[in-house]
DNA sequence: ACAAATAATGACGTTCCGTCATACAATAAC
DNA sequence: GTTATTGTATGACGGAACGTCATTATTTGT
């Protein structure tokens, strides 16, 4: 048992080493400069040894986003359980999704290496359905609070909408918005200055256009993000502007 | 002259000869099924002379996917030429797309694979910033409808949301919800029936949260759809339903 | 008909993948 | 403490693809 389990941790510690340096190389050389041997070199393995944990290089891709989805995931269910009002929680998610893009933009990168098809197709059924099941489970959490909010009289939708209509939209506006965001068009031409910003401004436009109550004119959802952030993201937060929380430095004055 | 002609004429020719093999494999084996010695075979010339015509693999594909672009900001032109209010300028655009991704989801699923890194990456500048310029073009002809939008009072935007906020938060919707339909996730098993008609009828959503008139509530898009599709793609949506026009067939009646 | 220029070819060097026989280490048995 | 057994790490190897380039073939011009 102690003799299994120290085998294991020390499987699972060498996994992370594979990822770390999967990481980095794929951010410093891109997809194809990012070689098995390469890996093996960084953590003074060989190649084979790599290839007991995963079965290809595009494997090793997939297991990094894994971790990446899982992270945004928990973010995502953190912000769902925001005290408020139905509309309240999915600004909080908004909000959350920010934080994570603006603290790792590379892991959101990697994301979308993996999304493509060139990766993916390489990828064995397993890992993909993994990393569908955890992206479908983010949906399922947008689209419960979606049926709250029609439960409590907050949001109508026509017959015709099922609440997973109203998700699928935002899930397109974040993705589609993030996608293009990384893809560093050169926005200030077109004086969008912050195209996070105005991600966000458009699933605020959009839950508006559904009537769902009280509507951004209504209320100030600038402020429940700003609660969320320091409330449910005070640790990242932090991080995010230098251990500098606006709402308490007011205070201490 | 006409020797130089002729020759450029082959090489046009070849070109698309090229491209249209590189189309076939891709879609048939995918990114790491089409290999320059395939190509070579299917258009029973040799790798050497491929290479006359492009740089490296990556730029085959970007050459595809410039072409597709480029149709489809064609039919994105063509809609905006649409006579009527702006509003529906807009629904036409988004009528143009619809009838091109149904008609050629082949060319859509080419231009994800291009716009991912792992291929771009590969490929030169000059191929990337044709891209971005076509995709960009695009862009400026929506932010356009939206600026005249603007002028003649339909639309009242915030002080601080420029015309292209607009045109991004559509184009988001569009291209995240196009690259989630493609990636055919189980949409069935949340009741979404038709995702392009969601995708759509959230851009009609998100256009009346900016309040833009006449609202879908008070104007049928559906119809001005329909007149977009039988007006200016006639060619295309004979061929999308099979040489059947509803109107037309409920005229004959 | 022959020389000059232009184009096509596929063999070659290189890189990377993924496998597997072999070498090495750890545990168990005697 | 030595030997057997089991498990783990290694890098040499075959194969596939890339992109190049010397050679061969074809076209053009005189």
């Amino acid at each position: 048992m102690e003799a299994l389990t120290r085998k294991q941790r020390e499987l699972i510690e060498r996994e992370d080493l594979i990822l770390q340096a999967a990481h980095d190389l794929l951010l410093e050389r891109g997809y194809h400069g990012l070689t098995m041997e390469r890996i093996a070199k960084a953590i003074e393995y060989s190649k084979g040894t790599i290839y007991q944990h995963f079965r290809c290089k595009e494997e090793v891709i997939s297991a990094l986003a894994s971790r990446y989805l899982e992270k945004q995931l928990a973010m995502t269910e953190r912000a769902a359980s925001y005290e408020g009002r139905t509309r309240e929680r999915i600004a909080a998610i908004g909000e959350g999704l920010e934080i994570f893009i603006r603290l790792h933009p590379d892991e959101v990168r990697i994301l979308q290496i993996i999304k493509s098809e060139t990766v993916s197709e390489k990828a064995s059924e397993e890992c993909q359905a993994a990393m569908k099941a955890v992206e479908f489970q983010a949906m399922a959490t947008v689209a419960a609070i979606v049926h709250a909010a029609v439960l409590d009289g907050d949001l109508e939708l026509a017959p015709d909408t099922p609440p997973e209509a109203v998700s699928f939209g935002l899930w397109a506006i974040v993705s589609g918005g993030h996608a293009n965001i990384l893809r560093d068009l050169p926005f200030q031409e077109v004086r969008i200055g912050d195209p996070y910003a105005v991600t966000m401004n458009t699933c605020d436009i959009l839950l508006d256009g559904y009537g769902w109550r009280p509507l951004s004119t209504e209320w100030d959802y600038a402020r429940t993000r700003e609660r969320a952030r320091w409330t449910l993201f005070a640790k990242e937060a932090r991080r995010l502007c230098g251990e500098e929380c606006p709402v308490r430095a007011a205070e201490a004055r």
